[in-house]
DNA sequence: ACATACATACCAAACGGTCTGTATCGGGGA
DNA sequence: TCCCCGATACAGACCGTTTGGTATGTATGT
């Protein structure tokens, strides 16, 4: 039973307001740059709340990305994207609609699980798979569509789970380029390239794209 | 004019063995993780001569991104994928190269500039922008084969700036994907599917692939 | 002799984490 | 309905270590 503190009573109990406050500061400075103390500030909360919810920092890392797997969960689920009855139309609105929320404000816009990861993937095992799970786990509501798409236009000779992955990696590494631009623009255009990519498999005669 | 230290005489000066140290550390654990005192000592280096040649950690991250460029610049300029005497398969022969060496030990195979620029983009321009010239700078390299195939096939579409950025993007967003995999297949994956789409784009008739 | 290239001791601040205390809850017995 | 109970949810002071950075001294090549 979550309990408003005296601090903040209007947004939420401490557990989600540090969940909240660490998902900014990891997007926006990493994981390691983000202290318990400024975590704590950022929240309005005191360091007993913060050991209190999470043993650990490396917890708090591991909640976190779990935190973002269940809410970008449920965003996604929610997308206008899903819309369309052709599982093509559902792939390439999925790409429009990704590059649609890609805006200047990076820190809020790009994947916490892909900047939470890259710094951890060597330190921390638990943080990793958390990670990992949160990426996986949304490219597989991406299969779906892409195995019916290959369903109803004969086999392409790719798997509907590799081109699921590819789109994620083309998120990710979107990310990386407009965060070294400082600009969205090659996250844009790299989902221009994304879109092309698709439309342009899904039109070839079948079985000759085997790469 | 280098001078080999007491302490490791035979791996080079000072500088240069913090500059390889701080690449092999911040790879596998991140800018913000990797300590100055941890560097000395991976280094081999006292923490004096570390504030003799850096002003500050912030000025060695500049550094290091800027001996990233370097390195790989030189790299990349006598790898065997320049022979092809046709661009379009000097591309293609790059992306080979690229997926090539990519390996189970992502620390030593994996983008110094990705992944500090993304811990980085935020906190401090002067390390942001040595990571982007790094990385924008490499695509460069790249245009000049996208623009010879484009002229030798007629215009696609697209430009050859976009194409060598994409390329780029893809290799970024693989490194991501296999940190998170621990797992080179993903990476190894998505340079098949930019091979794929490399191939497709050029093999399609003129103009009609504008995203 | 003078600048460069280190070495070593030291520092205040910040770090992750612990400890003890208190307020607030739902639930159970009288 | 009342009070009491243990459990949960914090609050805040405290601790040892590590952090980036400095100050000063010394060796060495030119």
């Amino acid at each position: 039973m979550p309990r408003p503190t005296k601090q903040a009573p209007d947004s939420g109990d401490a557990r989600t307001r540090l969940l909240l406050a660490a998902t900014d500061l990891i997007r926006s400075k990493g994981f390691a740059a983000t202290s318990v103390d400024g975590l704590c500030q950022r929240a309005e909360v005191t360091k007993g709340a913060f050991f209190h919810h999470f043993a650990s920092k490396e917890a708090l890392g591991v909640a976190v990305a779990e935190n973002w797997r269940d809410t970008t969960g449920a965003f996604f689920a929610s997308a206008p994207y899903h819309a369309p009855e052709d599982p093509l139309q559902r792939i390439l609105a999925y790409i429009a609609f990704r590059k649609a929320i890609i805006s200047e404000d990076l820190p809020a816009c790009t994947c916490l699980a892909g900047t939470l990861v890259q710094e951890t993937y060597a330190t921390s095992d638990a943080i990793r798979r958390a990670c990992a799970e949160a990426m996986f786990g949304h490219t597989a509501t991406l299969e779906d569509d892409f195995a019916q798409a290959i369903a109803a236009h004969g086999t392409i000779g790719i798997t509907a789970q590799s081109l699921a992955q590819y789109t994620q990696t083309v998120l990710q590494g979107a990310f990386v380029m407009a965060k070294a631009a400082q600009d969205p623009d090659p996250a844009h255009a790299a989902l221009d390239h994304l879109y092309c990519y698709i439309r342009l498999l899904f039109s070839q005669s079948k079985g000759v794209n085997a790469p």
